[in-house]
DNA sequence: TCTGGGGTCCTCTCTCAA
DNA sequence: TCTGTTGAGAGAGGACCC
């Protein structure tokens, strides 16, 4: 028996899939004629960054998360698209068919990336990397788009392998990967070591400097640390945390169903806005918007957090936890306005976001109700309806109606299309 | 180069009650 | 009644991820 799950934990079981190039591709698919160009999606707009870009655009040294200005001038002929993340989240929603079909132990991580665990699948399917062939077989002949999976022992070392066994981008085009990289039992530490630190989960540009000083290039030499150092540096659970990882020890297990903690939307706004009166409308939209969503997930929630980006980047949040929860727009608009009046805008407010977490399923029927004012429960119902059957921009909150052209934005509307930043 | 949007998690500080 | 301690929860900020 002991012997049996001594050989269960350390077979590599875990898989990490991950789509290549996944918004670039969808775009590619859903018009060839892109095939073989450069084609940055994100980025259009002034104020924008590159959400992603194919491995032609790459070899240009065009990278995720890089300003659009830059994008541009790296690679002026690359094609730039806004995204179209409804059409991002469909073939995501076909993915996860795909990998559920090979074991209910799915965890997404992104809409293009998620990891597997098919223990329990092995007898039936074959080893873990013949499940992994398998499983870019069937992402290639349902989808046509390519996937590359990562395989081993625990969820690091696997997403690392997913990255080995990438394509790389070149001049001459995409050269291809070997698409499934396994790292068997016992070959994690030679395989992780020679790692860059910051391909440690955890490890973002300040942690990397903090690292630095202590003449940390590699996860070796990490590794090469003593915990005790790593605690008084990065504090206690980032130490150990990261200690551990450098010495391969990562038994978190792949969670299916994560529920969700807070929900929020924020923008940044193409110039940036010194009145009170267009902050107080944008919140308004803004609350209105989260709270429609967390009525489709049938969530409600105590807490609203409003956070102000100034024009320096500069960043704050406002919050305040409700004594019941609330699912209506009126209802997160009104802590939202409160928690507004504390901010001084007049610096300049490039971003504005409004988030709600603290969250709970909502009890059936039991909207939030203010006995004492009209009932928002039924109305958000009602509006619900109308925009179910006409549209998101159908309705929106009283207030936003007059102001400029100012449309009722829905979630999904980034600050991505042409000319809109 | 000049920094999106949607999140999670950690740390520090403050307040309040036991 | 006053003072000190402790722990929980809230609030704010920061780092990080895709």
């Amino acid at each position: 028996m002991l012997a049996h799950f001594h050989l269960v934990r350390n077979e590599p079981s875990i898989l990490h899939v991950d789509m290549d190039a996944f918004y670039a591709s969808v775009e590619v698919l859903e018009n060839p004629s892109l095939a073989g160009k450069p084609v940055i999606v994100g980025g259009t707009g002034y104020r924008g960054v590159v959400a992603a870009a194919s491995y032609e655009a790459r070899a240009y040294g065009v990278r995720s998360a890089m300003p659009s200005v830059r994008a541009r001038q790296l690679c002026p002929d690359a094609v730039f698209l806004p995204g179209r993340f409804d059409v991002y989240s469909d073939y995501s929603r076909r993915l996860h068919e795909i990998l559920v079909s090979f074991t209910p132990l799915v965890e997404g991580i992104a809409l293009d990336e998620a990891f597997l665990d098919v223990a329990g699948a092995r007898r039936l399917l074959g080893g873990p990397a013949a499940i992994a062939t398998r499983v870019r077989e069937r992402i290639s002949d349902e989808l046509h788009l390519s996937a590359s999976v990562g395989v081993a022992t625990s969820k690091l070392v696997a997403k690392l392998a997913s990255e080995a066994a990438k394509p790389r981008a070149s001049l001459d085009g995409p050269r291809p990967g070997p698409g499934v990289k396994v790292v068997p039992p016992g070959g994690e530490l030679a395989f992780l070591h020679p790692h860059p630190v910051q391909a440690l989960w955890g490890v973002g540009p300040a942690t990397l400097e903090r690292l630095r000083r202590f003449g940390v290039r590699t996860v070796g030499d990490l590794a090469a640390l003593p915990e005790a150092t790593l605690v008084g540096t990065l504090g206690p659970a980032v130490g150990r945390h990261l200690h551990a990882l450098a010495w391969g020890r990562d038994d978190r297990p792949v969670e299916p169903d994560r529920a969700a903690k807070s929900i929020g939307h924020e923008e940044t706004y193409a110039r940036d806005h010194h009145e009170p009166g267009t902050l107080a409308r944008e919140a308004v939209r803004l609350s209105d918007s989260v709270a429609d969503r967390l009525r489709r997930h049938g969530l409600v929630g105590r807490t609203v957090t409003v956070k102000v980006r100034f024009a320096d980047f500069h960043t704050i949040t406002r919050s305040r936890t409700l004594a019941s929860p609330v699912d209506t727009g009126p209802a997160v608009a009104a802590t939202a306005l409160e928690l507004m009046e504390q901010i001084d805008p007049s610096p300049g407010v490039r971003l504005l976001g409004v988030s709600v977490s603290n969250l709970a399923e909502e009890p059936a029927h039991q909207l939030s109700f203010d006995e004492t004012g009209p009932s928002w429960g039924e109305a958000s119902l009602a509006v619900d309806e109308i925009r179910r059957r006409f549209g998101d921009g159908a309705v929106g909150p009283a207030s936003l109606v007059g102001g400029q052209g100012m449309r009722v934005k829905r979630q999904g509307d980034q600050q991505w299309g042409p000319g809109e930043g």
